[in-house]
DNA sequence: CTAAAACTGTGTATCAAATACACGAAAATA
DNA sequence: TATTTTCGTGTATTTGATACACAGTTTTAG
């Protein structure tokens, strides 16, 4: 199966064989070639011979090393997640979570093609599992039970991304979301819309260039309320 | 633009032209194929080629109804959509939120390829509006600004898209998402995610048939309290 | 009513990108 | 030193999107 071949990969599983002539390239170096292409020029232009253009080397070279380009990417997703912050969570659940948002909100900033992976069908290599520790860390402790830390973790990763990616593409769009809306919606079928883009609230939200979205914000804090509540409530019982 | 040109596919603003030979083919129809398509075999069955074979006609044909594979698939998004149902809000925005998210759910789950379109750079067709639409009518006259109705809505949709996701590929991923992380975790590095390995909570999560995902219930459940305790703070002040 | 115009469906051709395969050079081992 | 194994490479195949030009069809101008 491929993912076992991935995980190899991704874990560093590699027995170096003995015979033959050693290597010159290395897997991670060759994604971090592979990541520069899509940070300036988006994932589209990543391609094996691209990749392997920029290293200076042949586009077959490449295949010596990962066995596809699905399993390439792969790699290239754990590598640039890299290692989570130390959050210091002694008691501040709340502000760790915030943090812990902001960080990824922050790769997804800078890295905005990894909102284009299938990210939740690759293999899950060692940073992402150190990111999702870390977030379990954060919300250990605070009086939930287990599979409500994960299903946390999830939730508020899973909307971070989409939030993230929501952000981006509006943020990249020739023609705005309001512009689009606008465009499309009248009055007598889509009477709430047309109400909330005549008041003028679509026009330049997000704005924010390396904060989160205050529309992403807002949710955040309300599922941070209801934690705090549900953990009360839990507490008192 | 190409977007200018979806919007037009989308919303129907086509002009017939006057000479010529009349189509025999519509947009939705080709549309509809390749969703049919797409549903049995997955988005990577559908190539123009299929589509037109699937139809009894050439792959250029479907040219002359749309400018590009990729506008044909933003087509695609619209359709599938569909109408939102008649959610009955009175009152209970609780209730239609929660309607809302689970009719979302059923259609990822009907179509799961739609999980892996990058939906937020879409245009926007009449039925993604009218979904945009109906979750603000939920959310309206139970005192939130307009901003955060419009903050919620896309939170949740996002929150929704993305565990929808994560849960539709361990399901159908051959390895399990438990299995994964158990061969990657060791002990020393992830703490915590060992714990929960060892204790079972990876283990079938999730095998819910038609409902939502446990996992994903439980975070919407607190998002839900925390956006009640916000709507009550503010009507007290 | 006829010719020009505009549009339809089609066949052929191009282009890009992944990747299978086989080769010669290099390194380790017997 | 002969053999094995692996490396980097060149070539070839495949798949899919899509440009382009052609022939038939329907309108409308004149």
């Amino acid at each position: 199966m491929s993912v076992e071949h991935s995980l190899d990969l991704l874990w560093g599983n590699g027995k170096r064989p003995s015979r033959g002539p050693k290597p010159t390239l290395t897997v991670p170096q060759i994604a971090r070639a592979a990541i520069e292409i899509a940070d300036a020029e988006g994932l589209d232009a990543v391609s094996m011979q691209r990749v392997a253009g920029e290293l200076g080397y042949t586009t077959m070279s490449l295949y010596r090393y990962v066995p596809s380009k699905d399993q390439l990417v792969d790699v290239m997703l754990d590598i640039v997640l890299g290692e989570p912050p130390a959050i210091d969570h002694a008691g501040a659940w709340r502000a760790g979570v915030q943090t812990w948002v902001r960080e990824v909100w922050g790769i997804y900033r800078r890295h905005a093609w990894l909102l284009r992976l299938p990210v939740s069908q690759a293999p899950v290599g060692p940073n992402r599992a150190a990111w999702f520790e870390c977030a379990l860390r954060v919300l250990s402790g605070i009086g939930l039970r287990e599979d409500e830390m994960v299903s946390l973790s999830l939730f508020v990763d899973g909307a971070t991304r989409e939030l993230a990616r929501s952000t981006a593409d509006r943020r990249q769009a020739s023609t705005s979301f309001a512009t689009m809306l606008q465009r499309s919606a009248d009055a007598e079928r889509f009477p709430t819309l047309t109400g909330l883009l005549d008041s003028g609230v679509f026009d330049n939200a997000d704005d924010t260039p390396d904060d989160l979205a205050p529309n992403f914000d807002f949710g955040l804090q309300r599922l941070l309320d209801g934690i705090e509540v549900y953990v009360q409530a839990r507490r008192e019982a």
